[in-house]
DNA sequence: CTCAACTGTATACCCCAGATATATAACACG
DNA sequence: CGTGTTATATATCTGGGGTATACAGTTGAG
């Protein structure tokens, strides 16, 4: 397998993979929404457009979510002290539990499909998942 | 890292992929036809519903999907000789190109994610991504 | 043979995620 | 201080994908 099908497969499979899960839980809340809390979780507070550069969405599209987000109480808007036009986000208490929730979902609705694999294969996509995660991290913007 | 994290984490990254390839190519093709169509180059023919349940979304949901890659000629619709109701799908010359054409843009976009990677981690990729695709096949149906 | 129940695909209709274009407000600097 | 720039917000639109339902073809009972 080169390297471009590796890259193809785990799109594709992982992308299955969340088909299956928002079907089999009845779960229709937006990927972006886990997507961007998982990012403030690992990632710590940041700003609106930070985010939708990490959560790879449209500025108006952060926006737009972070205000159905506070609304729902999952995130909190803290005012920048350095700029009076920005707000930091940062994951609340119910944020994180909402994740942790999701992941328990997820893992039941998943873990079946990896019925008896061997640990090889789960060190495998442990050291998969490590890798994707550090990858997929937003770039620190080298200065032009 | 517990199996689901491991599962959560590989959900949200390759999620995360699929959004960075999608705006670094300009790609906005749906990912359910690339999902599709790897379904139908894996698997060989089958009909409209069996691939709708492959690819995880409803019937009507691929009776349309259909429609449009017939018409951009990507599949083929051929007469099931044994149901005048139902189709075979089979995935055109024309869409075996355009998949590989997305596998290069895939991996020319993403490629650069994953530079410098050790031997070790590109195994863990590889097989990452073949347990997956073994994984995430069409369950066929057990006589109920 | 034929009719009723069933099954595979198609049609009608709706919702909402997410994009672009643009407005607004705060900062920065001559 | 005014002018350009940057951070977020608002307005509007497109289309993917879902549910409900129609319709055509199949099948088995009698």
């Amino acid at each position: 397998m080169d390297r471009r099908t590796v890259i193809r497969s785990l799109v594709v499979s992982a992308n299955k993979l969340g088909r299956i899960a928002a079907l089999s839980t009845g779960n229709t809340t937006p990927a972006a929404v886990w997507r961007t809390l998982s990012i403030l979780r690992s990632e710590g507070p940041m700003r609106i457009g930070e985010l939708a550069a990490a959560s790879r969405v449209s500025q108006p599209g952060m926006t737009r979510l972070i205000a159905q987000l506070a609304q729902e109480e999952l995130i909190a808007r803290i005012a920048d002290s350095d700029d009076a036009r920005a707000w930091q986000v940062r994951l609340a208490a119910k944020g994180e539990a909402a994740l942790a929730a999701w992941q328990e979902q997820l893992g039941a609705a998943l873990e079946p499909l990896f019925d008896g694999l061997g640990a090889e294969d789960w060190r495998a996509l442990e050291r998969a998942a490590d890798v994707l995660d550090r990858r997929t991290r937003a770039p620190k913007e080298a200065a032009a």
